[in-house]
DNA sequence: TGACTTCATGCCAGCGCTGGCATAACTATA
DNA sequence: TATAGTTATGCCAGCGCTGGCATGAAGTCA
């Protein structure tokens, strides 16, 4: 008899191409909006016979509830908010993959707001965004997260967020840090033990942290070893490709040019890989070469790419986590700050060997 | 004054970390809350002072609408949602970037929700996700929106969906279609150009539309020119990079090997390119090799890839486009129903070259 | 058995905003 | 000047849901 009723009810619905309010789910089951409200919410006191019976014609009725209305309503939003810089596929994807599985775990919705961290307005466009959209919990990741004007109106916002970056920031009650300096020692720690001494170096724009971090890890860790790139060895790029040629060109088209090259990105290890094939060096055998991320195509390149492996799923992972634990607004509220910190790995693979003879002592 | 007071209330309302609503606005211009609503949506019938007037208020307070209590209220919620397989970074990102930069235009927000097209309760996932969200436009790619009851399901809820997908499907009442069968034949013509007769292709999974679509235009077109492919030469991968070696292990392996290969997208043709490298095969110079998609790597690999580009940043913005003009409501209302066609083109690099002289006739 | 607690349920207000209608103010026309 | 037409503004209901409180039912203790 119920079951009858409730596949009317379903029909006439839609044909009304309507939605199945709680209202209806109610009405269906015979009790009031807000027994039903407490079913949908797992709240306490109701009893469970009456419980099963509204669970049940939720089902029937596949009921959905209006996110929107229940945001207005209990002033949580059930969506969760991902600031990145205009991508960087690789990082931004790997990132959203992580988040994501998170927030379908916890019945959560992803809002994407990729921007340009260098625009004059991205204070703005950001704060925008969370005060339009409303989400429960914010996570931004660098580079847009080493913006401390936007860091700070974030701060006095109210909504939780996590900071994603390469060293910890201020402003952010919560942050996630990969250890990219630690990075840059790894692959200063490989080259020496392959016995490299001539060594080049490709950073990431020096305005950034990521870039500065890696650097300052290599070039630290080299000292401990004795070494110092020449001057002419330690470039600039600007994550491109395109920058990893030319760069790649001053490097290897000199009289003395390094053995080993760390390029603080695939991209422009890629870039360097070419310039060797173009100049007719094999790498590794006449040149190591290591790369920065652990891109999809890092893999795929010949050689294979020896590089920084960083757990960005993972982060993106925990970052969900945090926000959708209630660390995040105790956090927030009581303005203590969380740090977390993930260790990074060097994957080797084909594109690094010992130092060419010729080149040891 | 009015400066002063409106600056204190702001201060006021900092204090209590507490939104600005339009309540306050209406208060602080001295208007009724309807006007300012119609000063929002930028409704006729306000007599330009006022509207000056309560504008120069919402810039004072900084005030941004909240888009919940809009959405519960007009039955728009100002979103888009996008459902893609989970992601194959390269087109679901820069599909992402196309429709984002039409939604920021447009004052909208972009939900995403990736899935996975194979998971037997993929239709429920995106139902719920769609009914739940209440997006006012979803755009939905393959492989996703090739599953019929999927597009059924969503045909009849009302909300205008844009399919994008390698050919028409059913179902959708928009549908912007990127024509991987002609891009098929435009790679066999260049193969026929370049004098290649012995001829290897390896396929995407066969169940995908994409990946039957691009192997037809091949076939049929080197049917055209009375070529046919070897039936060992013609191979089923999965799009990865693995399958791309173990697939071209097999074409590259055997006495008989083809001189050019299409492998249907680039990681496939990545694999092809290591395998190559393996067994000293050099390319161009003794095969070529052509990918799909126009990765990113494409072009960072050595030998450059020549590959098939799809405007897919493209793609994506007009499918926005559809959705924020009122194109998709009418569609979806009227029942007619728009195709849109993207044609790709072949973007010649350094992997493919005249066949070799002993493959001649 | 009455006073008191616990559980189960319902009623009502209200989240911030828009839409429909009513009203008020003003303009044009006879 | 009266009448209709236009423009500007406000009032109220209600979108779908939850939270606070009130109420009723059932169980506990002296």
């Amino acid at each position: 008899m119920r079951r009858l009723e409730v596949d009317g009810s379903l029909a006439e619905l839609a044909d009304n191409a309507s939605v199945v309010t709680i209202n209806d789910v109610a009405a269906a089951a015979g009790v009031s909006i807000r027994t039903a409200s407490r079913v949908l919410n797992a709240s306490p006191n109701v009893n469970s016979k009456t419980r099963a019976r509204v669970q049940k014609v939720i089902r029937d009725l596949s009921y959905v509830p209006n996110l929107r209305a229940r945001a207005l309503a209990s002033k949580r939003s059930f969506m969760l908010g991902l600031v990145h810089d205009d991508p960087n596929a690789e990082i931004a994807d790997q990132m959203q993959r992580g988040i994501f599985g998170e927030c379908a775990k916890q019945g959560y919705e992803l809002l994407v707001h990729p921007c340009d961290y260098k625009s004059p307005t991205i204070v703005d466009n950001v704060m925008t965004f969370v005060r339009r959209a409303q989400v429960d919990g914010l996570i931004i990741i660098a580079p847009v997260s080493e913006n401390a004007l936007l860091a700070k109106a974030l701060g006095t916002n109210g909504t939780p967020v996590v900071g994603v970056a390469s060293a910890a920031l201020d402003h952010f009650g919560l942050m996630i840090v990969s250890r990219e300096r630690e990075a840059g020692a790894l692959i200063a720690d490989h080259f020496v033990e392959l016995g490299h001494k001539d060594i080049g170096f490709i950073s990431g724009p020096r305005a950034l942290r990521a870039a500065t971090e890696r650097r300052q890890g290599f070039v630290s860790a080299l000292g401990l070893h004795n070494l110092r790139m020449r001057h002419e060895h330690d470039l600039e790029g600007d994550w491109s490709f395109e920058s990893g040629v030319s760069c790649a060109r001053k490097l290897l088209g000199g009289r003395k040019r390094p053995t080993a090259v760390f390029a603080s990105n695939d991209r422009m290890a890629a870039g360097v890989l070419k310039v060797a094939a173009e100049l007719k060096i094999r790498v590794p055998k006449g040149l190591s070469v290591v790369g920065f991320d652990d891109s999809y195509f890092a893999q795929v390149l010949t050689p294979a790419l020896t590089t920084i492996n960083r757990p960005i799923a993972q982060i993106g992972e925990r970052a969900a986590q945090w926000l959708l634990s209630d660390k995040a607004s105790m956090a927030s509220a009581g303005g203590e700050s969380l740090l977390k910190y993930f260790d990074l790995k060097l994957t080797i693979r084909e594109s690094t060997a010992p130092a060419p003879r010729s080149a040891r002592p």
